[in-house]
DNA sequence: CTTTTTTATTTAAACGTTTACATTTATATT
DNA sequence: AATATAAATGTAAACGTTTAAATAAAAAAG
C-alpha cells in the first residue's frame, strides 16, 4: 500500500494524497477528509525511505555516549527522545566506549547522511575538528563541551557548583578539605577542581596538592583517593567528590577505618544517581537537570537543523545540592 | 558526489560502479582496480537512502528496551551491536518506560519498514500479538520470552538459577528462606519463583507464603520485602532476591535491624550488577551472561531476516552463582 | 574465419515520496 | 457575459541506488 495507491482509490493525483499527508493548505476541505478516511481505512503510512530520499533528510538524530553503564545518561536521552518526538525526529543512539575510532565512525554517519544532526556526549577528538564538524553539521554538545571548541552546548556551571558545595563546608566550620576527581572528562572535571580551589583561595584556605586526588571514576578509585586523603595532616573532615561512584567508595573506606561519614567526615557526590539513596548513609550530591540538558540540546540542535547557519549558543542550567545524611556534620 | 559522479568520472555506467561497491565478481579487474581509486580519491560514500528505497532494507533493527535507567541493559546492548555490525546493521535503541503504547508506537516502526527487524527485552503486549508480530517480521526476545508466544528467544534458566541457589542454602544448612520478588517481568519473576519453590519441595521443607513476597524491583521495596519476611517465625536465615536493587534494599534494612549480613543471614541478588561490589557487605548475586545474550539475539534475529520463515528456536545460555561476602554464612 | 559461448558492460526501469510548474476549476471583478 | 484572479488539482521530474534485460566485446570452438 503506496501514495500512488490510495490516489487510485480516491480517483486523485498522487500529488493531492502528499498535500493532505503534509498538511499542505492548498487542497479543499472536502478532498481532504476523503483522503484521510482512505489513509485510514487502509491504514496507509508514507514509507519514511522515500520521503527521505526525495527531501534528503532522514529524519533521524544521533545521540551519542561514552558509555551505556551510567545512570546519568538515561534521563538526559528521555529529555531528547521526547523533545525530538514533537518534531518528528527519531534517535539513535551508539556507544563510544571512549574510543576515539568508534566517535570517529559514528560522526561519520552525519557525513554520510545517516542522520540529520548530533548530539554528543562526550567528544574526545580535538577542538578544531569539534567546530569544524560544527560548522557543516547541526551538532551540539551536551554536558562537556569541548573546551575551545565553537560548537553549541548545554551544561550545568560545575566550577560554580562546587565552589558553593566547599564555601557550604567552609562556612560549617571545616577547615580541612580534600577532593576526588576523575581523570577524564576534561571540561566539568576542571570546572569542578577550579571551582574546588577558588572557594579556598576566596576564604583564605590554601590549596593543598595532596589534598586533590585524580584518577578514574570507578568505585575503588574513591577508596583510593579517600585513603591517599585521610593521610593528610591536619586530617581532612570533608570530601567532595567528582562522581556519585567515587564518593560511594569514599564512604565504603572511611567507614571501614571507623569513621562515622556523616558526623566525623562529610562526603558529597556529583550527580546525584538512584545510588545516592540506596546506601547507608544515604550520599549528598550535586544534582544536573538531566531531562532539560537532553531537552534544550535538541531544542539547540533544531535550530541547527533549521538553519545550520545560525549562532552558536552556550546554554548553563541551574544545578542542585541536595544535602543527604553523608554531610550531616558542620566542625 | 553520487555513483553517477563516478561513473562519470571513470567513463562507466552507474551499473558498473554498482556491481564494483556490491562486490559482484561480473567485472573485470582492471576496471574494479580503477573504480576503487576514483571512489577512493572523491571518499564516495553510497547513499543509504537510496539504497534502502531500491532494496526495500532499511538495514537497521530495534532494540526494545523496557527503561534506560537499568545496568542490566548496557552490555546486552553492546553484544548485539558489535554482532549486527559485522552483518552491516546499526541499531536504533528505543525505550518503552514500560508503557503499552510506547510499546506499539515503536513497534509499528516495523510494519512501517523504519527498520528490519526488532530485538525487545520486554514486551506488554500479549502472546497472540507477539506471534502474529513474529510470523510477518524478524523479531526476537531476549530476557523475557512472552509466555505462550511462538517466537525466537534468548534467556537463560531462571527456575533452574534460584533452585540451585536455594539449594546450596539448603545444604549449608539453612532451614528458613526466604524470598523477595517483584511484580512486573512475568516470565523470569515465575521462573525464579519456581525454582525457589521446587528447591524447598524437593529438600522436604513446606512453601510458606509469607516467605515469598512480591513488590516492585526498586530498593524501597527490597527494604519492605525483607521487613515483612523478618517478621516470619522462625526468623529466616537466608533471602534470595529477584535483583541486585532488592538486594541492596534488603541488606540495607536488615543492616538498620542490627543484622550483619553475611553472618547472621545471606543475602543473594540478581543479575551481578556492578552495584554489588560497590557496597558493604558486597553482594552475591547470579549473573547472566550478558553480552552472550545479546549476541545471540542478533544471531537468531539475523536468521529470520535472511528468511523470515525460519522456524523459531528458543536458546537458554548458562548463568552464574557468585558468591560474595552477603553469602558468607552457613546454618 | 565464422559461429558459438562466455564475460563484461550498458540501458532503463523501479523503489515511494515531494514539489515546481502546468492546468483546470471555481470565484470575484468589471 | 467576459475577463481576471484565486484555489484546487494534476503532471512529471527528481532524489540515489540496484538489477533485470539487452548489448557489446572477448574468448573458445568449429
Amino acid at each position: 500500500m503506496n501514495i500512488k495507491d490510495i490516489a487510485k482509490k480516491c480517483n486523485l493525483s498522487v500529488a493531492t494524497i502528499s498535500r493532505v499527508i503534509n498538511n499542505d493548505p492548498k487542497v479543499a476541505d472536502s478532498t481532504r477528509k476523503k483522503v484521510l478516511s482512505v489513509i485510514d481505512k487502509y491504514k496507509f503510512v508514507p514509507n519514511i525511505t522515500g520521503r527521505s530520499l526525495r527531501t534528503q533528510k532522514s529524519n533521524k538524530i544521533l545521540v551519542l555516549l561514552p558509555t551505556m553503564s551510567n545512570q546519568f545518561y538515561s534521563e538526559i536521552i528521555q529529555g531528547i527522545e521526547e523533545t525530538a518526538e514533537e518534531k518528528g525526529y527519531a534517535i539513535l543512539v551508539a556507544v563510544t566506549n571512549l574510543q576515539e575510532h568508534q566517535e570517529i565512525k559514528y560522526l561519520h554517519m552525519l557525513r554520510m547522511k545517516h542522520v540529520d544532526g548530533c548530539i554528543s556526549l562526550f567528544n574526545t577528538i580535538d577542538a578544531e575538528s569539534i567546530s569544524s564538524l560544527a560548522k557543516t553539521y547541526p551538532f551540539v554538545q551536551c554536558c562537556e563541551p569541548t573546551m575551545g571548541a565553537d560548537v553549541s552546548s548545554v551544561e550545568i556551571n560545575n566550577r560554580q557548583a562546587v565552589y558553593d558545595v566547599v564555601n557550604q563546608f567552609i562556612q560549617k566550620g571545616h577547615k580541612t578539605i580534600g577532593m576526588i576527581s576523575g581523570d577524564y572528562y576534561k571540561t566539568s572535571e576542571l570546572g569542578r577542581e577550579t571551582g574546588y580551589k577558588e572557594a579556598l583561595r576566596d576564604n583564605g584556605l590554601v590549596f593543598e596538592k595532596s589534598l586533590l586526588v585524580k584518577n578514574f571514576y570507578r568505585y575503588e578509585d574513591g577508596a583510593i583517593g579517600a585513603k591517599k586523603i585521610m593521610a593528610h595532616n591536619p586530617k581532612p573532615t570533608a570530601i567532595v567528590c567528582a562522581s556519585d561512584s567515587l564518593a560511594l567508595g569514599a564512604t565504603s573506606y572511611l567507614k571501614s577505618e571507623g569513621y562515622t561519614v556523616g558526623k566525623d567526615i562529610c562526603v558529597m557526590g556529583f550527580d546525584n544517581t538512584a545510588i545516592t539513596t540506596y546506601t547507608s548513609p544515604t550520599i549528598s550530591s550535586i544534582g544536573q537537570p538531566r531531562y532539560d540538558l537532553g531537552k534544550e540540546s535538541f531544542k539547540l540542535l533544531y535550530e541547527k537543523l533549521e538553519n545550520i547557519n545560525s549562532t552558536n549558543k552556550k546554554i548553563i542550567l541551574p544545578y542542585e545540592i541536595i544535602h543527604r545524611e553523608s554531610t550531616g556534620c558542620s566542625k
